[in-house]
DNA sequence: ACCTGAACACCGTTCAAGT
DNA sequence: ACCTGAACACCGTTCAAGT
């Protein structure tokens, strides 16, 4: 690949998620994007080897975006919540961007920073080894299972659809068949995301203290 | 859409994720899957209404595939971890498909089923409401959140990587900077991510069931 | 009512050639 | 060493026409 000079990595990162932000997954291409740099398609393989690697800049420049005011004086739940949150609303933050997110692997300093900055708080809640391996796990599913949801879940609103629209599809099934669904899906209705997921990942540290700590 | 004739939906379905097992998503088009069935791209459109709609098939296909034994008798935790590893397992029996299962919504009676069934059995265990809803964010986060992970979070395996080469990399990492990341790599090499799943799920229950029950 | 081939506007990528 | 246009083999979909 040698040394490229014409564009940097970060104004890659910058044109490609900015495409995405505004003209949908769609509106990533080779074509595109070297058009949005003002220079033609086959330019971009002297910084990428294939077309893939567009979206794996998309998502190197979403999870960077996390932040979250290191501290490691405070409770370890407080930082987990604080670290889980910072990078949940990240993703959040580029709805577009989010099965790139949950599809491809990048292996940058900010994807594997954030990781680490997650253990080193969990670590400090007594956990190493296999159980440490089990808190992260879970943590980091809860994290990106819950942007998973909210995009594609059963409870995940339609484009362009109201609440009220939302509950009425609910309501308009099998009340039988289909109680508990019914009843959950009136429920969101009166609920804010941000509380769910707090509250999901209160479970799940309650879960986590009460053996150890 | 009228009343098509020539094939069933569930020979769509069928055919689709044939194709998606077998020569992964690229291999999944309107052109390969008319060719598999025998037919014209054109013909396809009288089943479905774009090309989405085929990711959507697959979908269907594979979440229709989880099974678990049915029993409202058993300790409602048991059946939480009985229908959750179910679902988990229907998923990472065709890891091609994971993409599509992570990113398309599909409302076929297969994923409001197991749903339901989820949420009867958190509702045995004494949730309702609000406290409901959260639990089966909470239960279906993890589901989907470990699918996602084993397939593109910072642990995953690279494509024909053995487990040695996966433990290498990450001890190539500054080990100042990557202490806790290189210690769970280590811990994940000795580790069944079927152990993972249930130990990440009963942390979980146990967190369920702190407060109510 | 359902089926289908030709044609159009895209796409990623190979190749060959420029500086 | 980096850059780039033409060309190729795809793709989803519109259109018009068949039965």
């Amino acid at each position: 690949m040698g040394r490229p000079a014409k564009f940097s990595r970060e104004q890659l990162q910058a044109a490609a998620l900015a495409l995405v932000d505004e003209h949908g997954l769609a509106g990533l291409s080779m074509r595109a994007l070297a058009n949005a740099l003002g220079t033609g398609a086959m330019t971009l393989y002297n910084y990428v080897t294939e077309r893939e690697d567009l979206d794996i800049l998309v998502v190197e420049a979403v999870i960077a975006e996390a932040r979250w005011s290191p501290g490691r004086n405070r409770d370890w739940r407080e930082d987990v919540r604080l670290i889980s949150t910072a990078l949940w609303k990240a993703v959040r933050a580029h709805p577009h961007a989010i099965p790139l997110i949950l599809t491809r692997r990048s292996r940058s300093p900010a994807v594997f920073g954030v990781s680490e900055a997650l253990l080193d708080a969990l670590s400090r809640g007594g956990k190493s080894g296999q159980e440490l391996l089990v808190a992260f796990r879970s943590v980091s599913a809860l994290v990106m299972g819950f942007a998973q949801a909210e995009l594609a879940g059963p409870l995940a609103v339609k484009a362009g659809e109201t609440a009220n629209a939302t509950i009425a599809r609910f309501r308009a099934l099998p009340a039988e068949r289909y109680r508990c669904l019914i009843e959950i899906a009136t429920a969101a209705e009166s609920s804010a995301p941000e509380a769910e997921f707090r509250a999901a990942l209160d479970l799940l540290l309650k879960g986590m203290s009460a053996g150890g700590d």
